[in-house]
DNA sequence: AATCAGTGCAACCGCTTGGTT
DNA sequence: AAACCAAGCGGTTGCACTGAT
């Protein structure tokens, strides 16, 4: 089966060699790529456009970096992939240097592993556990996020907050049946949360560190309701006030806490949102 | 030494998205 | 509005390498 978009054309496939690599190179800082399509024929390869782009991205790209990924970047994939769900290329954006086909390589062959290991279902990043019956919801908070239909659709149910919640709490292992951070009205009580988490005083101070940020990351993902009609953004306060922003806007001017511990860029961001001021006060 | 299974990664495929005509 | 095209994306495949038997 050949390529569609360079059928009448004989390509190419397979590795590349090191004479490819150079022509591909010499072609593209001297000239740039341009249009993908015309590069093979400029740059004397035959190969297709697309395979040429997906050489450069993936491997002859200068700015890119290369041997295996360190401990913070992995932690980093870990993170964004846990609001973010399979959408590579918006991870690989956290990560200076690597290519979305990089990561997700990784992800597949070793943080998933990992995970597992850790009795943590990769897709969900819950409890393994407790992933079987939430995967029955289609809705489930942090799970759904996977699916790049919906990144941040949200159940704001018990059983969804709860699911939610668990991770964070089982990692701290004393907690393990510490649901109480639940309160009657289905939202997740984010100041129980800290309290608990500030009972950890005995945790060491990284640990401790990464767990208040995995709270923070959920509790903003808890404020995240997309409406599923409108394509927008719904920020909703648990006073019942919603303020509605377009996704786009939401989301590039949003900085996601585990990457900075600035965290949210205050003049792009309404804090009235965040009516309970978790991530506030447990950041600052 | 030969074979086999497991692993990691580069490359491919098909689909979607966005821009242009 | 429809058709077309290029670029981008995520899932999957294929192959080289490695370690175990």
């Amino acid at each position: 089966m050949g390529h569609h978009c360079c059928s009448k054309q004989k390509v190419k496939r397979g590795l590349w060699s090191p004479e490819e690599d150079e022509k591909l190179i010499r072609h593209i800082t001297s000239y740039g790529h341009g249009c993908w399509s015309s590069v093979p024929k400029l740059a004397g390869l035959q190969r297709c456009g697309k395979s040429c782009r997906l050489r450069w991205i993936n491997y002859l790209r200068p700015d890119l970096k290369r041997g295996s990924f360190n401990e913070q970047e992995e932690r980093t994939i870990i993170d964004v992939h846990r609001i973010l769900g399979n959408r590579w290329a918006q991870i690989a954006k956290h990560l200076p240097g690597r290519t979305d086909n990089e990561v997700k390589n990784f992800w597949n062959s070793c943080i998933k592993k990992k995970l597992i290991a850790q009795g943590l279902d990769p897709n969900t990043h819950n409890l393994l556990s407790l992933s079987s019956s939430t995967n029955n919801n289609k809705r489930g908070l942090i799970s759904t996020s996977a699916s790049h239909q919906q990144p941040f659709t949200v159940d704001t149910t018990a059983t969804a907050a709860a699911a939610a919640v668990a991770p964070i709490i089982s990692a701290t292992s004393s907690l393990h049946d510490q649901f109480s951070v639940l309160n009657e009205s289905s939202c997740i009580d984010w100041a129980a949360v800290t309290q608990q988490l500030a009972a950890l005083g005995q945790e060491p101070e990284q640990q401790q560190q990464q767990r208040q940020h995995e709270v923070a990351a959920a509790a903003c993902v808890y404020k995240y309701k997309v409406d599923d009609d409108e394509d927008e953004v719904l920020l909703s306060s648990s006073g019942g006030e919603q303020l509605q922003q377009d996704l786009f806007d939401a989301t590039c001017h949003f900085d996601f806490p585990f990457l900075d511990s600035a965290f949210i860029a205050p003049q792009n961001y309404n804090p009235m949102v965040m009516d309970d001021a978790l991530a506030w006060d447990i950041v600052n």
